[in-house]
DNA sequence: CCCTCACCTTGACCTGGATCAAGTCTGGGG
DNA sequence: CCCCAGACTTGATCCAGGTCAAGGTGAGGG
């Protein structure tokens, strides 16, 4: 895990980022870029090494600016259930008060920008477009976990797995996905992640995603990549109509 | 549901709300109260009454002043998961972005202050210390909605029942609970409710229920009121210890 | 005071998903 | 090209919690 914070790559870092047109740093004007850039630092995490400790004292704020992330609570025992995936310009670390409610690891590579809370609130005292944007991506979240919290509560294992393969769907660049019959991606995480994301055992995930595959709704190649053959009938498995 | 703005009530209407120390409200300076009250309106919700439509458009914030409310999504063939249970001095409608990602309904009868959007960005405009209050609040519920996933995701029915007691006794004022030996209460919301907060049926709430009674964990009297005989064990059994 | 209705409890049985236990695939290294 | 380890799939069985079906209970109304 390594940082950066050398002055020439400072001053356009943040222009060149992937997470600068969706990221909360949209927020910031592209005059003021710099300021961005000499509050925060760049640090790259290599794969399955966490860097946010659930419960340790919260001091910063991350952007995942290349790769993924995923997101996670643990029981006293070792039962692990994971809160959600970042990627490209997500947000990481609203989930806080003086301590993180979640631990977080990379799920491959991945490249984050750091920026330590007292950063963020000189970044929020000189432009307060900022820190209505990050009530926005706090409120975003909430309705997500809304969503989150029924799928967990109520719906069975199929309809979860269902709902899975929409958000991978919706995560996919929008026209991917309007209107095409058909639709491909691949699953960045293992399967162990997708039980613990839907608070399924690992048996059941794969039993789901066979069971989908016999039926005609998907097709499997490889481990990871997917197919979804039938984009109506997932989504109507989803919200529990069939 | 009556709402009220006539302006005798308008002055200290405000500065006599039970949610003014801990709401939102606490970032705005008392000498400023009339403002609030003059952005805000006041409305009495009767037991049961829907006030907010999952989906609808989001138009409104709301603070409890008074009484309880109950927050749920649900899915298309009636199945419900609450999300949460509001009272006096919180805060509703931080997870919506442009329509309300919940519903809510009153607990009892209950009383609201309403904000509509247009109000509290005038609000937020003028009190730049509100804006970074409303983010601490979507914080705070951000780190609670972790927990509850985890709740959902890979708790027992023990473990989730004896979670809620726990949250029920930390809803209490502070000295009521600490290293007493036994805490007493009353559960203002019927088991289903319960069932549809920890996704669980009514009928295992009961058994649950009944078991930690006949363990001398806790005492039922009548159907509401609770005595914690064991809050330390209630607690480990939170935490999955035992 | 008793009826009644809504809510809760309890019991018997069932089942979706967990657990336990083999296989099987795949990709990277020798 | 083959071997090996890690990850996935599949099958057999189990069990926590759901479902179905009676009873209890108690607050409000006649």
């Amino acid at each position: 895990m390594t940082s950066s914070r050398n002055p020439e790559e400072i001053h356009d870092r943040c222009s060149h980022c992937i997470g600068r047109k969706h990221s909360i740093c949209s927020a910031i004007e592209d005059c003021d870029l710099a300021i961005l850039a000499s509050e925060s630092s760049r640090m790259t995490v290599p794969d399955g090494r966490s860097f946010i400790e659930e419960g340790s004292p919260a001091h910063d704020f991350f952007v995942v600016t290349d790769g993924r992330v995923k997101l996670f609570t643990l029981l006293p025992d070792g039962r692990r259930q994971i809160t959600g995936f970042a990627e490209g310009g997500d947000f990481l670390g609203l989930a806080a008060s003086t301590s993180y409610a979640f631990g977080a690891e990379a799920l491959g590579t991945a490249v984050l920008c750091r920026f330590p809370h007292a950063s963020m609130q000189r970044l929020t005292d000189r432009f307060p477009n900022l820190e209505h944007r990050l009530r926005q991506e706090a409120s975003r979240e909430l309705s997500l976990m809304q969503a989150r919290l029924t799928l967990l509560g109520r719906k069975t294992a199929r309809e979860r797995l269902a709902t899975f393969l929409m958000e991978r769907i919706h995560l996919l660049a929008p026209p991917c996905h309007a209107n095409a019959s058909q639709v491909e991606f691949d699953l960045p995480m293992p399967r162990t992640d997708i039980a613990d994301y839907l608070g399924l055992t690992i048996e059941t995930v794969s039993r789901v995603l066979s069971a989908f595959k016999r039926e005609g709704l998907i097709n499997i190649r490889g481990i990871t990549h997917i197919t979804i053959m039938q984009p109506e009938r997932i989504s109507a498995i989803a919200e529990g109509l069939e």
